[in-house]
RNA sequence: GGAGGGGUGGCUGAGUGGUCGAAAGCACUGGUCUUGAAAACCAGCGAGGUUAGCGCCUCCCAGGGUUCGAAUCCCUGCCCCUCCGCCA
C-alpha cells in the first residue's frame, strides 16, 4: 500500500509517478472518497466527543444522585444521528480501503519506461552460450519416461509433471545445492514454512485482493491459499510486529512449492515444465533498515546470480520496465537463463525491492532506538533460484550428443560423484 | 471428534457496566549513587488517526448486539491451552 499521507498531499505526483507503469489513476474517485472520508470522520469523532461527554456527565449525576433522565434524553439524539454517520463511514472507509489496496508500488526512477517485457533493459550477460554439433533437444526430449507429462495428466491435470529417478534425484541436488549456498555462504537462515496461507498474509505480500484468481484456493473454517512463492508465508513473519534495530536485518531462505493457477496464461509456454501450476522455488526474503535497503537489493541479486556462476549456466540481468513490474515490487530484476532449445534468455529469477510497501499493509515495523516512535520496515525478495527451471536450463546446456547430460562440478557431490547422467534410457523409462 | 478453560500494552498479569488506555511486576530509556558495573532509589515508557499546537477520536482477538456509557454483559467467528479419543 502506498503512504495515504503522501497520496493526500501530493496524489498528482504520485498518479504521474503511476503512469510509468501504463497506469491512469483515477484522480477523480480517490479524491471523492477521500474528502468524504475526512468529512464523515470529522463529524463521527465530534459526535463521539459529545456523546463520551455527556455520558462522564451522567456517571457522575448518578454517583451524586440526581436526575438522570433529561441527559438521557439529550444525548440519544446524538445517538440516532452516530449511527447513521458511523455507518456511512464505514461504507466510505472501505470503498477508500479496498481502493488503496488496489494501487500497485510507484516504479523506482531507475525503472525504464515500456509497456512490457520487450522493453526490460539488459544490463549485462555472464558465461557463453553453449555451442552444440548436434541438434539440441529441449529437456522433454532428452528425458523421456524420467519426466512423464501424461502420468501427472491422470492424476491432475495439463501444467503437472512426474519426475523419476535419477531425474528427481537432480531436481533435489539441485535443491540441496541452493539452500546449502545460502546458508552457508549467504547469511541466510533456512525456514520450513506453511504451504497453505491464510487471506491476512496473501493481502500483505500484495497477491490479494487483486490477483486472486491466479492463487489455488482451499476452503478451510476460513478460506486459505496454497502460496505462490515462499514470500508469502516468510515475509508475513513479521507481520504485525514492532522489531527492535538490532533484529534486522533478517535473513531467510526458504524451500516450498509454488502453486499457480496460471489463469490467463492459456496456451503460453504448454511444453514440458516450464510453466506449471506446481514448482519448487528456493526463495529468498530480507527485512531490512529502510537506509540499506537498495544495498540489500544488490546483495540479494548478486546471491541469485552466484548460483548461475557455481552451476556455470549463461545467463543475463535485465532491469524490468515500469510495464512490466509486478504489482508490489518498486523495482524488479530479473536473472535469465539461457536455453538452448529456445535460442533465448528465460526468467530463472526475480529479485525485488519493496521498499515499505508490504512492510505497510503487513504493519511491519521496528524501532531504531527505545522510546522512539515505530517505522516501517522495508522487504525484498528473490529466487534463489526456481528449481524447476534450473533443471530445465541444467539438462539443455549441459546435454551431450549421445543424450546424456554433464553433472556441473557444484553438483557432482550432490549426485553421488557422478559426472553424467543418462536419462534418456535410464531405468524410468517404459 | 468429545469435555472444559482462556485470548488485556514488548513480556507476565490484575481488572465483571461509569475519571480504565488500563493496576502491578519484568524489560526498556533517562537520572541519582559508583573509579566502572551491579544493586538500590527517582522519573519516563502501548499503537493508530487527526491537528501548526493544545486537544480530540479509535483500539483490551475479530465482527455484530444490549446500554446514555462496554476491557467488563449477550451472540457469532477465529485462535490458544488442558483432558479424552483418533492419527503420520
Amino acid at each position: 500500500m502506498l503512504d495515504p499521507r503522501s497520496l493526500r498531499r501530493e496524489p498528482e505526483l504520485i498518479a504521474q509517478a503511476l503512469s510509468k507503469r501504463g497506469l491512469v489513476f483515477d484522480l477523480d474517485t480517490y479524491e471523492e472518497l477521500e474528502s468524504s472520508r475526512h468529512d464523515l470522520q470529522t463529524e463521527m469523532e465530534t459526535l463521539q466527543h459529545d456523546r463520551n461527554e455527556i455520558s462522564r456527565t451522567i456517571g457522575q449525576a448518578k454517583r451524586d444522585g440526581l436526575d438522570i433522565e433529561p441527559l438521557r434524553l439529550s444525548v440519544s439524539e446524538i445517538g440516532y444521528r452516530l449511527d447513521v454517520v458511523k455507518q456511512e463511514f464505514g461504507k466510505i472507509r472501505d470503498e477508500l480501503d479496498a481502493f488503496l489496496l488496489s494501487i500497485p508500488n510507484i516504479p523506482h526512477e531507475s525503472v525504464p519506461d515500456g509497456a512490457d517485457e520487450e522493453d526490460n533493459l539488459v544490463l549485462r550477460q555472464h558465461g557463453t552460450t553453449p555451442e552444440f554439433n548436434f541438434k539440441p533437444k529441449d529437456h522433454v526430449d532428452l528425458a523421456p519416461g524420467l519426466l512423464n507429462l501424461e502420468l501427472a495428466v491422470k492424476i491432475s491435470g495439463s501444467r503437472f509433471s512426474v519426475l523419476r529417478g535419477p531425474l528427481a534425484k537432480l531436481q533435489r541436488s539441485l535443491t540441496q545445492f541452493m539452500l546449502d549456498v545460502h546458508t552457508e555462504q549467504h547469511g541466510y537462515e533456512e525456514v520450513y514454512v506453511p504451504f497453505i496461507v491464510n487471506a491476512a498474509s496473501m493481502t500483505a505480500t500484495g497477491q490479494l485482493p487483486k490477483f486472486a484468481e491466479d492463487a489455488f484456493h482451499v476452503e478451510h473454517t476460513e478460506p486459505m491459499y496454497l502460496v505462490p512463492t515462499a514470500e508469502v508465508p516468510v515475509t508475513n513473519f513479521v507481520r504485525d510486529e514492532i522489531l527492535s534495530a538490532d533484529d534486522l536485518p533478517m535473513k531467510f531462505v526458504a524451500h516450498t512449492p509454488c502453486f499457480r493457477s496460471e489463469a490467463g496464461s492459456y496456451g503460453k509456454d504448454m511444453r514440458g515444465i516450464f510453466r506449471q501450476h506446481q514448482f519448487e522455488k528456493v526463495e529468498l526474503v530480507q527485512i531490512v533498515s529502510p537506509d540499506v535497503s537498495w544495498d540489500a537489493f544488490e546483495e540479494l541479486l548478486g546471491h541469485a546470480e552466484t548460483i548461475l556462476k557455481m552451476l556455470e549456466l549463461p545467463y543475463q540481468a535485465s532491469v524490468l520496465c515500469g510495464g512490466d513490474l509486478g504489482f508490489a515490487a518498486a523495482k524488479t530484476i530479473d536473472l535469465e537463463v539461457w536455453l538452448p532449445s529456445q535460442g533465448r534468455y528465460r526468467e530463472i529469477s526475480s529479485v525485488s525491492n519493496f521498499l515499505d510497501f508490504q512492510a505497510r499493509r503487513a504493519q511491519a515495523r521496528f524501532r531504531r532506538k527505545a522510546g522512539e516512535r515505530p517505522e516501517l520496515v522495508h522487504t525484498l525478495n528473490g529466487s534463489g533460484l526456481a528449481v524447476g527451471r534450473s533443471l530445465i536450463a541444467l539438462m539443455e546446456n549441459y546435454q551431450n550428443g549421445d543424450g546424456s547430460v554433464t553433472i556441473p562440478d557444484a553438483l557432482r557431490s550432490y549426485m553421488g560423484g557422478i559426472d553424467s547422467l543418462k536419462l534418456a534410457d535410464a531405468d524410468g523409462q517404459k
